[in-house]
RNA sequence: GCGGGAGUUGCCAAGCCUGGUCAAAGGCGCAGGGCUUAGGACCCUGUCUUUUAGGAGUUCGUGGGUUCAAAUCCCACCUCCCGCACCA
């Protein structure tokens, strides 16, 4: 099939579709059920990866209605965010390599291109073609419902959750630390970087140390550390600043002036003092009555942390052998007249190590001296092995036998306490540059404005909902209560971007995490506003609480938002319809994000019957097995797949490769596989019309119990999402069953296998209808049906179709079937004619008893030859009492349900079962073949083979 | 570190939840044959070892255990991958 032939399907039946309206929803007097997926941001058009969750959802909007739910399919454009911006500026400013990525690898016109120096035309236009793409792909989208998170109505919504959420005390105002550029004045992530580093920073304790009526603050990540301090490091090569901060003098090296400025210190130099120097003075420790020397040391860093160190040589690698350094030079240090008095202090009893942890793990790596690399190495190690396996000795005062995980937050909240602390933040790459070429640094921001997601009770209702809510695959249930706990205040607004005001402080725009999260209760009523019959200008705070939450006078509201009476009734009852969500589809990358958070949302603003009821996660697509990048250049454009593949190739490679929770691969030669199968199907569908069945010989029995057990194993794999099982089942596994029907059909040279025929793969077209929706309306209306496949009822598991007899039949035909071609392999010889004996009747009932007690629980042979032989029916057993082991393995060796299944069958007519196998023989090999009883007494027997046969395991004879 | 996932026969990859139909689907590769002007495409057959009667042996990261029976369940270990924030 050409690809013109593939586009031309895929015309028709999407035509088709949109004349009969068939995927717009209105509330009617069946079921709902409301399925949505996260919104895209229109950055750029989409790809082969963001199919895979829109795919699955639309699967399962389309299994949903097939099963006889009124489906609810919305989709919005998520316009709010900063990256736009970003690339808005980077077009002003005539960037040459996005302007290069738009023209080729977006093919974005060059007039579009112009425009781009606006965001909002940015969004329009990869909304349009995003949009464009998921009509293409066949999603059974109601586009009715469409909207933008910058429209005025939507706005209004977003200003209405804000106020809710204030009203219920769950935003809060604070301090923020983030990563800054100091010449954009902005917050930068990691696609402003140069490099695209992630600016991450830590955060540091800066204990203050007194000299004088000076300060020398020392930075720490240990805190808890202050009780084993013996002296302070300062390089003596740095040329330290004075400089007043706040209210103290502090001394620091230039650089960490610098950084504490935006940390919101007042900083004022004063003078310089050189390292040199300090080395020999004396500082107080704070909390402690004991002063220590100032002493030098190389690697101090004057542009990490404050310049100054604190030295804990029982601990800490790096002072351990800078103190060693140094009293191996002790004379060239004659200020520092008791150096080698200068002992670590053990604070921290570890499992595995001495007093002094640090000398230890010198030795062990063989450390020479304050400048070996594997000095940073020695001090993770021991960081580690100190947190989470240390204890804090009675030296410590009262945190004595705290370990250290506890005591060091601990510590750290005492020292602040007190006055004698401060923080500090420092990036952990250095330096990360801004794309503008700025250095960037810590900066913290005042004001900022939090959703409290800290809030203890607030998590505990989240907790349990996620303890209740159906989340698939299960596995991530785990992971979002984990998320739960580790959540703390998020910013929830940002003084740049698109998006909504923060209704009581115009400075800030809402954050574009914060207002996706209850959008989906939008979609149950924009329609409204699409159709013009709400006119956001009216639109305030009453109408929301009245149509979610039913608070409020319908006749004020009315006339306030000019909406009459019936129509608000109406939008109400809508949303009351559609709500709660049935079904929230998103990719794995945002359940420590939007998914959270959508769940706490849902939480605080709405009451529980309107709490969100699924969340199903799907992971990545792989190309060619890579991860997909603009550096790696192997992106492909989802628009530009359809064209060369065909949207039906591209759904099924994508759901086909990989279950829910894996990556899925896309790669050519996938998409080509499937693509011969479903022309296979199609030329195939051609074939059969319906007709009136004809009276059912055994393989009709057969195909037709197949089909029935398929059609419940799909519906089973669809209900639990695993999409990939159900379509292994419905295109490859039954294929074979119905291979083997056409064999046994053409074997006997049957004409009125049509209908039958039609049937079944009339059944199998309308369960890859969800799946491959364009080529299963051209199979459906080719097998002459009518109406849409898309709307035609789900096949119904019929266990009255079932008929095991029929299918152990044809069971034991393919078993003996492959036997005989067995043996003619191994002995290579050309057959001539073939014989088969099957089991003589006494077999028979000994097998029914043997079966029996195998499925009872016993399988002691000796009990049951005892059994078997005391019964006068199967006493013959004495002649041949390996027939009971040989028995038994076989039904060992058998599944539960194929037993079950022979044991509610009872005995098989075997040779009226094998004489079907004549048919095959004769089209196969060409020869003949005979069935005989093992006791017909004029059977053709010369090799005395017949006495072998065992019930499902006749004795065959080849000549 | 925390949390999650994975290790299957030459390669990719199913099977594991729900133990037995598992020497283990499917695809690729490879070998032989067909078709074809050769090639490509396509179709058939074979592809752990062994075997001139449908059999036997050894396999599913490693080592134990449970069971009549383990790729599948339990325990321990080794190796690899992903996410840890104010960013959509």
């Amino acid at each position: 099939m050409t690809k013109m032939e593939w586009a031309q399907i895929e015309e028709k039946w999407r035509k088709k579709w949109n004349d009969e309206k068939q995927f717009e929803s209105n509330p009617d007097s069946r079921k709902k059920f409301f399925v949505t997926v996260a919104y895209p941001y229109p950055n750029s058009p989409q790809h082969i990866g963001h199919g895979r969750t829109y795919t699955l959802a639309d699967v399962h909007a389309r299994f949903m209605r097939m099963s006889g739910y009124n489906v609810l399919f919305p989709m919005g454009f998520h316009y709010t965010g900063t990256p736009i911006l970003g690339m808005a500026r980077r077009v002003q400013e005539n960037d040459k390599d996005l302007i290069e990525a738009f023209r080729t690898l977006y093919k974005v016109p060059d007039e579009k291109i112009r425009e781009f120096s606006e965001p909002v035309k940015i969004a329009d236009y990869f909304h349009q073609e995003i949009k464009a793409g998921m009509i293409e792909m066949g999603y059974s989208i109601d586009w009715r419902r469409e909207f933008t998170t910058i429209d005025p109505f939507y706005n209004k919504f977003i200003e209405w959750q804000f106020k809710k959420l204030k009203e219920n005390g769950l935003v809060i105002q604070g301090t923020h630390p983030v990563g800054w550029c100091p010449k954009d004045q902005n917050p930068v992530s990691q696609h402003d970087t140069l490099g695209d580093i992630e600016p991450s920073f830590t955060e540091y304790t800066v204990i203050k140390f007194k000299y004088d009526n000076y300060v020398l603050p020392t930075a720490t990540l240990r805190p808890e550390t202050i009780f084993g301090v013996t002296n302070l490091w300062v390089n003596p090569n740095v040329n330290y600043e004075i400089a007043k901060v706040d209210n103290e003098e502090w001394i620091i090296s230039p650089e960490c002036a610098i950084k504490l400025g935006f940390l919101n210190k007042k900083i004022t130099k004063t003078g310089n003092i050189s390292g040199s120097e300090l080395v020999g003075k004396k500082v107080k420790i704070p909390e402690r009555s004991d002063e220590v020397y100032i002493l030098p040391a190389t690697f101090v860093e004057s542009d990490n942390g404050t310049g100054v160190v604190m030295s804990v040589p029982a601990h800490a690698p790096f002072d351990y052998q800078a103190l060693d350094d140094l009293k191996k030079e002790a004379s060239r240090h004659p200020n520092i007249p008791a150096l080698s008095e200068i002992k670590p202090i053990s604070i921290i009893e570890t499992e595995g190590y001495g007093d002094i942890p640090a000398r230890e793990i010198i030795e062990k790596l063989g450390i020479k001296n304050q400048d070996d690399p594997k000095l940073e190495e020695a001090t993770k190690e021991i960081y580690s092995k100190e947190f989470y396996g240390g204890k804090l000795k009675q030296n410590t005062g009262k945190f004595a036998n705290k370990v250290v995980a506890d005591a060091k937050e601990a510590v750290k909240k005492w020292i602040l306490d007190n006055g004698n602390a401060d923080i500090l933040y420092e990036l952990n790459e250095n330096p990360v540059r801004c794309r503008c070429g700025a250095e960037c640094v810590v900066k913290l921001l005042d004001n900022q404005w939090f959703l409290n997601y800290s809030n203890p009770e607030w998590k505990e209702k989240v907790h349990s909902w996620i303890n209740e809510m159906k989340i698939l695959p299960e596995e991530i249930r785990n992971e979002f209560n984990h998320v739960v706990d580790w959540l703390k205040e998020r910013a929830c607004a940002r003084q740049h971007g698109l998006g909504t005001k923060l209704p009581w402080d115009k400075n800030w725009i809402i954050e574009s995490l914060s207002d996706s999260v209850i959008y989906m209760a939008y979609y149950t009523i924009v329609k409204y506003v699409n159709a013009g019959e709400i006119k956001p200008d009216y639109i305030s705070d009453s109408f929301f609480d009245y149509v979610f939450l039913e608070k409020g006078d319908l006749q004020k509201i009315s006339s306030e938002s000019k909406i009459p009476q019936e129509t608000l009734e109406k939008i109400k009852k809508e949303f009351q319809y559609y709500y709660p969500v049935n079904a929230r589809h998103s990719g794995r990358d945002l359940v420590p994000n939007h998914l959270t958070f959508f769940i706490f949302n849902h939480l605080a603003i709405f009451p529980k019957k309107y709490w969100p009821e699924e969340i199903v996660v799907n992971g990545s697509v792989l190309m060619d097995g890579k991860k997909m990048s603009k550096s790696m250049g192997n992106i492909i454009p989802l628009r530009d797949a359809i064209k060369t593949h065909g949207a039906d190739s591209i759904r099924l490679a994508i759901l086909i490769s990989a279950e829910l929770l894996q990556d899925a691969d896309f790669n050519q030669e996938a998409v080509r596989g499937i693509k011969n199968k479903l022309e296979n199907m199609l030329e195939e569908s051609t074939k059969y019309k319906a007709a009136k069945e004809a009276l059912l010989m055994q393989e009709d029995k057969w195909i037709h119990s197949r089909l029935q057990q398929l059609i419940a194993k799909a519906t089973v794999s669809i209900q639990k999402m695993r999409l990939r099982e159900a379509l292994h089942h419905v295109l490859y596994e039954f294929d074979s069953d119905i291979q083997w029907y056409l064999r046994r059909v053409e074997a006997k040279n049957r004409t009125d296998q049509a209908g039958i025929l039609h049937e079944v793969l009339s059944a199998r077209v309308a369960m890859l209808s969800p799946f491959a929706p364009y080529v299963s309306e051209e199979m459906w209306s080719r097998l002459g049906n009518q109406g849409l496949v898309s709307m035609s009822p789900w096949p119904n598991p019929d266990e009255t179709k079932i008929d095991l007899l029929s299918v152990q039949s044809e069971d034991l035909l393919k078993t003996t079937l492959d036997d005989i071609k067995n043996i003619i392999k191994v002995t290579k010889m050309t057959p001539k004619k073939i014989t088969i004996y099957t089991a003589a009747a006494w077999k028979a009932k000994a097998y029914q008893k043997i079966l029996y007690q195998v499925t009872s629980g016993n399988v002691n042979i000796g009990t049951m030859i005892k059994s078997l032989i005391a019964d006068n029916e199967t006493a013959e057993i004495k002649k041949d009492p390996d027939f009971v082991k040989k028995t038994v393995n076989d039904i060992l060796s058998e599944s539960q349900e194929s037993r079950d299944s022979k044991n509610k069958v009872g005995a098989v007519d075997e040779i009226k079962a094998l004489s079907e196998l004549e048919s095959l023989i004769k089209g196969e090999y060409g020869i003949g073949l005979q069935v005989f009883s093992e006791t017909d007494q004029a059977k053709y027997d010369p090799k005395n083979k017949a006495r072998t046969a065992r019930p499902y395991k006749p004795a065959i004879l080849i000549e």
